[in-house]
DNA sequence: TGAATTTCTTGAAGTAGTTCAAGTTTTTTA
DNA sequence: TAAAAAACTTGAACTACTTCAAGAAATTCA
């Protein structure tokens, strides 16, 4: 089922069904397990990956051991290391997914001829990734001028289901703060 | 001179001559005074700017009256509200000069042309945004990891004569601390 | 050049968060 | 369905930073 991503493309750029025809053919989706890596750290990031059903999230390991989300992707979002994939390095992050999920991951070599045969797409990932960095600069501007507190409650009211379906945990970190003090602004406790 | 832009595009892409043409044409660089504003939040943000020669920055003014820097750009660096751009809806964001700036601004309706034109432009600009993806994902793991000491150290380290060319408070700002506090790092009074 | 403005410094007091440790609840798995 | 594992809670002690206020130094510009 590529339906969920071609239609994403879609919404940016139209596709003639000969370009369908080749998308349908060199992508496929395969299921991923809940907790499984789609990335490790210190490996080089060669692939995208579309998120048609599930969650994930990319994290680090600090220096206390402790796990720090950066950035979570469900139903039609991208998620990969840019930067790796861009500069064939090591990666920093790990991605890994956060429920059972169904994934497209694009291979490097494949998303390249991909550009070449359907130069359109160049286009509607251009968008996406222009979009994304917005995205991640209201999310410094969130970090920098709200508490935890309002943090948590921000969120919470822009995406109330989503909260739902993650470990608090894991939330408390994407929202740079302690889980213990999560469980206090939950209660009121502060 | 929009000889940097062109170097800047050429590292991605190969440009014909007749493109190259049509580029000089419809671009066209700006003197910009330093304090100067590109942006003011609330505005519909509807270009692009590529700093050809200064230094820019991307700032709010917070809850306390504040200014926090977000974002600085120097030579060869785009700088927008990819967000509002691509969403006509008002900015959350300041785009200001920090120095006499050379500025080639693009404007939403100009680009559109150019890129039917010149369709590999596309790629171009996918290559810069998600490279800029990239980089705002590192700058997030470094504030969620590094103490405000570590923080500075370490962008002093990678960066040791940009962080000479802005005022230390816009940078303290940036690496999320006060000015007072990056006094006090600066003496090693912490 | 000198006045005005901007930027930087310093110390003292305060606070929004962390850390730790232990216990409880919920979910998963065999 | 019982045992194990994962996730959540609580309070007490701590700390990395902020805030405030005032003065000093550097830079700008008329």
């Amino acid at each position: 089922m590529l339906t969920p991503l071609l239609d994403h493309i879609e919404k940016f750029i139209k596709l003639e069904l000969s370009e369908i025809d080749i998308l349908e053919t060199c992508l496929n989706i395969s299921k991923v397990k809940k907790k499984e890596h789609l990335l490790q750290e210190g490996q080089v990031c060669n692939r995208l990956y579309f998120i048609v059903k599930g969650c994930a999230r990319q994290y680090i390991i600090n220096s206390k051991g402790t796990e720090q989300t950066l950035q979570f992707a469900i139903e039609n979002w991208w998620i990969t290391d840019y930067l790796s994939y861009h500069n064939n390095t090591p990666s920093s992050f790990y991605i890994q997914t956060v429920e059972n999920c169904e994934v497209i991951a694009v291979e490097k070599g494949t998303l390249e001829s991909l550009l070449i045969e359907i130069p359109k797409l160049e286009r509607y990932f251009r968008i996406v990734s222009q979009k994304s960095f917005g995205a991640a600069q209201m999310r410094i501007k969130f970090l920098f001028t709200m508490s935890a507190e309002e943090r948590y409650h921000h969120f919470n009211n822009l995406n109330p289901d989503f909260v739902q379906r993650v470990p608090q945990y894991m939330l408390a970190s994407y929202l740079d703060f302690s889980a213990e003090f999560m469980s206090k602004i939950r209660a009121g406790k502060v």
